[in-house]
This record gives C-alpha cells, structure tokens and sequence, in this order.
DNA sequence: TAGATTGTTAATCGATTAACAATC
DNA sequence: TAGATTGTTAATCGATTAACAATC
C-alpha cells in the first residue's frame, strides 16, 4: 500500500537522479535493482531510497528487489515525463543555447517550442531547427498554444518583465535563471537556479574548512592567499544535489 | 552575542541572496534597512532573516534596523568574498562559456584563472581574454598555482575523468554541471548542478497542480494535453531558490 | 517616553536514518 | 526453509516561524 499521498519536496528533488540511473541500468540490460544498489549508485543512504520509492507505491519485492525497468516507467509518471510540455526560452545567449542544446530539455517529456532574444543578429537564425524570433513576437508567437514551461535566460534587468509577459500570456511555470528575485502571481509556479550561488556556497565552505579542524586558526581569510590547507585528516563535506 | 558559530547550510545558500540585495541598496544610497524589508525583497519571511543574520553575530540596532553597508561587509567575509578564489572551467561549449561570462564568476572573490577543451577549433581562442588550452596540458597549466575551484562543464561523460584529474592536481572544490553522480574523496568539496533536474521538478507540480483541487481528476497526464488547469483559486505552489 | 525593530525562544514541521518485522 | 531485501516505524536532526522580551 502506497505510504500516503503528498509526496516530499526532497523526494521529488532525488526522483530524476533516480530516473537517470534506472535507464542507464535498462539500456544495459539489467532486471532487477536493489535499493543498496541504487543508493550507491546515487551516493545517498539506503534507507532514503526505500522511502522515497516507498511515496510512489509497493514496487519492490521482497528479498530481490526492484524491477528496473517497471520502476523507471512508474517513475517517469510520477514526474510527469510521459506527457510533452513544451518549452519556451527567453534570452538565446551562450546559456539559453546551452539550455536549448540540452539533453534535458529536448527529450524525455519536454520540447523547445519556441525561442526568443531581441538581438537582430540572433533573430530569424535557429538553433536544432527551432527558429529564434524577435521577443516582440511572444504573444502572437505562443498565442493559441502557450508553452507549459517558460525558461528565462537573459540579463537581470529584463527577468521581471519578460516574466510579466509569460504570465499574461498563459505560462503556467517558470524556470528562473536570472539572478533577480521575481514576482509572479499565485497559481504560477516559479522556480529559480543562480549558478552564481553555488560558487558563493562554495566559497563559503573553502574559508571555513579550517574552523573544524580545532579552531586554531579561526583568522579571517586573506585577501591574497587561500585558506590554509588542512594539514591531515581533511574534513568531509557534504555534496549537494540540485 | 553571536548565536552560535555553525551556520545551518540553508542560511549558507540565503546569504548571497542578501548580500546581493544589500549591493542594490548600497548602491542605491541606502544607509539603514530593516529586517522586513529585506524579508519583502528576498521574498522569504522575516524571522528568518532575523535568523539567519543573527549566525553572523549581532549587527542590527534595535528599533532601526541593519546598517546596509555594515551588514553587507559582513555577509562578503562570512561568504568568503573578501578573498580570492580563482575557478578553472573545463568544456567551453556553450554553457562553459556562459559560466566563463557570468558576472558571478567573473567578479566579488572569484577570478576565472583558466579554460580548457579538447576541441581544435576552441584552443587558442580566447574568453575574456583568458585562453583556451587543451585539457592534455592541464596538469601543467595549473602546476604552481593549483585554482581553488574546478567546475565541470562537459558531457557527462567525460566528467568523472576531469574531476580525477582535477582532485590529483590539488583542486579542492569541485561545481560540476553534468549530470553525472561523480566520486571524489574526502576532503574535496563538491555540487552538482543539474539544469535537467530543475526542468524535471517542475514537470512533477505540473502535473500535480490538479492533485491539491480535490482530486477530482486523478488522471495520469495525458500524453498530447497538458494537465487541465485549474478551474478557479489557482494553488500556491513554493518556490525554490537554488 | 513611545514606537520600532532586533535577537532569541520555543513550538512545529519536514527530512533523515537506523532498525526490524514482514515476506518473497 | 534460509537468505535477502522490502516497507514502515520511530527516533533524531535540521529548518521554519510566530511570538515577545529586550532595547535602541
């Protein structure tokens, strides 16, 4: 019997990684998974897959396992990738291109439908067929069939209103990845990626590995040199996925 | 007094938040800002910020608020800023590229010290002024003066190979934007970023949104329409920052 | 002083994990 | 059956938030 429900934010943040390693296992030609295997594989605790599998039903048996291939699909569903949710990029510099080259973005359930930039030089080009208009365009461009996802990829100073746009004009969900806070009605889902603070993240822990090995030497970092390098026994620290 | 010295890891990932807040109204000729109103801008509630500023140590006057300046010289120290971090990038396709042009590189602690490919066409060429070299001559392009960060920003494929040699080269910080699980040891710090996770977590609520009205329609998504919108009182769905 | 706002407490909620009965 | 592994429980840990005394 399914465990309940609502199913955790941090499990829905685990399930593609999941995903990711069901199909691999698939394409090469395995049947049967165990959640140690998996838990290895995606370098978290056993006991975390069970329970996030655990959300989406009793998909395992006893004693052997999962089905890869059973789970993958059930997996799929419960992410919504067995759908088409089509894709509209806002800003085609080197990251929407990037964006728009993915193979996160062209398969498994998604679909560029539509890009956009204001730069004459990019208008009217194409990057994989699909053809860049100039965004002045959007509406009459998406009208009649409005992306499910909008992507934006521009400076942050247009973030807010290209936003603005997407949500008049029907977008349901906006993946955010300009560094701007933005403000979007209620009802439209907004999710934002700054790759910038993952390296602050990073920063922050590199002038504080010294602060666990003892607090000797507890000195602000320098400003020409690095932190100190731990002399033995480095101190782990945690990964982060997302 | 300062509440206590670990700061929570979630506090960690709000800090550039804040202190890119702070830059805009530092810049902006203010001197003084409140707890709320910092909380209105950052779009999060204010108790946190209280308590996340509060890890720093004490630097608000009560009845008055932060002295925006002040507070944003220490949120750099805490995030590490105030040093110098130089990044190496490994796989300058478009992504690499836009990573090496992000101001969040390029910019406050962070220096963007070396490029490197393996395609003929991109050696030689420059991003910023840095040059491109072939990853053949990592180890000695960076002998000396090992960089403080690696990011991976290849084909999933090559990334386990690149962070081998970038731990074997001294690095001790890893970003890694492929969507690869990767094994470092202890001791070397890394993230991973991946863009299709994002893409995939909002696929999950979109398919959901129509979960929370009621259940009414607890129909797998259909495979040529998108989930049915809500009818009225659309939901509130989180936003994530990440 | 009166009004405003901090810093901290404590309650609550959500996520993680070890342990183990259920069962293939 | 014996061995293996799931699914779930319960303990623990970490994050959020309302409330308010402290205090500028």
């Amino acid at each position: 019997m399914p465990q309940s429900r609502r199913i955790p934010e941090a499990t829905v943040a685990r399930l593609p990684i999941y995903q990711r390693l069901l199909l691999e296992l698939v394409r090469s030609g395995t049947r049967t998974v165990s959640s140690e295997q998996l838990a290895q594989m995606a370098k978290v605790n056993a006991s975390k897959v069970r329970k996030d599998l655990s959300f989406l039903g009793s998909f395992g048996t006893r004693g052997s396992g999962y089905d890869a291939e059973y789970l993958l699909t059930q997996i799929d569903r419960e992410l919504g990738l067995d759908g088409d949710w089509p894709v509209a990029i806002v800003g085609i510099g080197n990251l929407g291109r990037a964006l728009a080259n993915a193979p996160g973005f062209t398969s498994r359930g998604f679909r560029v439908a539509a890009l956009f930039d204001v730069e004459p030089t990019l208008v009217g080009t194409r990057v994989r067929g699909v053809p860049i208009r100039h965004f002045d365009e959007f509406e009459t461009a998406v009208a009649g069939d409005p992306p499910a996802i909008g992507v934006i990829a521009t400076p942050p100073s247009d973030a807010q209103h290209v936003a603005d746009r997407m949500v008049r004009a029907g977008i349901r969900a906006i993946l955010n990845f300009a560094s701007r806070v933005l403000t979007v009605p209620a009802g439209v889902l907004l999710r934002d990626v700054d790759l910038s603070i993952e390296l602050q993240v990073i920063s922050f822990h590199l002038s504080h590995l010294g602060d666990l090995a003892d607090n000797v030497t507890p000195l602000p970092p320098s400003a020409t040199a690095p932190a100190p390098a731990p002399v033995a026994d480095p101190v782990e620290v945690a990964s982060a996925e997302q």
